[in-house]
DNA sequence: GCAAAAGTGTTAACTATACACCCATGG
DNA sequence: CCATGGGTGTATAGTTAACACTTTTGC
């Protein structure tokens, strides 16, 4: 039997807080289609690969990112899609990931990474917006129900920024008061003895999580 | 460039209650690995071929069903697993269905398509009591915040039946009275003028879906 | 008349929401 | 002293959960 399989190919969603605003991983790509437009990140998937193998493989290639810095991977959907070269009909598995600590070297690769805020993007490369669009929303709920946001924070962090966070995702606003009586009572976070100082006014607690690993969590 | 793809597959888990339990689709499969075992209908994806259109195909041949008489199909996870054969690796596509009129005919194929309880599972092929257990899961939540019990059950129906099948897919007994008031708060069910007579009791009132596609109804 | 499933309300506990002022700091 | 963001409590409405008896039928 000589069987051959669909193009296989993976894209990963990274997502990032930057100024408090959610903010996605795009790169330029250098080849056709679409060369020059801003797409995700993403590749081929080799025979003997796993789709995590060649998740970890695109992003250290096309974004310089070890996918050990981040904490959270998780598969979205499978998308029939338009192939990356002219054979046709291609499959790709796409994944989201949530940092906090990634730098970007922008004249690294001829890639150009860039984390660019979710509510301004640009016009990005095949059904990518989709993919994109899909990942908020997964996100969303992710958040409502998990403790996802660990990973989108840093170690130390004031409840401002908690809540800024999850107003960002969800965007909409939160009730200070409330949000602070919800999230205590879920034993999510701690406090530390450590305040933040930043500008003139009162100095800020400042707050770990308990885990750090997915919890089920039900925040709304 | 000479790019060889992985193995590429679709397994389906088609859901369907029988006697008030919640049945999975098997076969009994006629080639290796695995021969004679059971195993979720499944097949390679061909080149040019979209994930939804071998699962077609694959659910025809294996299990004699259309999957236009299943009422709702919903992607499920995209699974690293062995392969079929001794050449490694492979990605399943997998998918969920729900059902209510699929009558089986288990002569017609050699594969001896059967419904088997859930919780009562023998022993199946490759990684499929995992996709599975996966797919009780998601089905779990997804009747919890959409009307997706409607792909169940039939267009006429009692509330005892409706609430039997929230129970199985849940696994835990629900309150009769809570249950109703929730659930005709809900406007996803309407009252017919039909009742529907059983035995030496007394006859219950049928009921029918308010929408028979997916949408959106916290149920718990 | 009896066995079997259908049908029906109330109360208490909990959860979610709305809302406004004082505090600590830097300049 | 003033501008800035940090921090705090209460009252109401809505939702969930617990619970037992009467009705209608076939035999």
């Amino acid at each position: 039997m000589t069987y051959t399989a669909p193009i296989l190919t993976v894209d990963t969603v990274v997502f990032q807080m930057v100024d408090a605003r959610l903010c996605v991983l795009l790169i330029t790509r250098t080849n056709p289609p679409f060369q020059g437009r801003r797409a995700l990140p993403g590749g081929y998937i080799s025979l003997g690969e796993t789709t995590h193998e060649a998740l970890q493989r695109v992003l250290s290639d096309k974004a310089g990112i070890e996918c050990t810095t981040l904490p959270l991977i998780e598969q979205l959907y499978t998308f029939d899609t338009v192939a990356r070269d002219p054979r046709g009909h291609a499959v790709s598995v796409t994944y989201m990931a949530l940092g906090r600590d990634v730098v970007l070297d922008a004249r690294a690769t001829p890639h150009q990474p860039q984390f660019v805020p979710v509510d301004a993007l640009p016009d990005i490369a095949f059904d990518h917006a989709q993919i994109v669009a899909y990942a908020c929303e997964r996100l969303r709920n992710k958040i409502s129900y998990t403790n996802a946001i660990f990973a989108l924070l840093p170690d130390y962090f004031t409840l401002s920024q908690l809540q800024q966070a999850y107003e960002a995702i969800l965007a909409r606003p939160l009730d200070k008061r409330n949000f602070r009586k919800k999230i205590m009572s879920l034993a999510m976070i701690a406090e530390t003895p450590q305040m933040y100082r930043d500008g003139a006014h009162r100095p800020a607690r400042l707050y770990r999580f308990v885990h750090t690993t997915l919890t089920d969590t039900a925040m709304f």
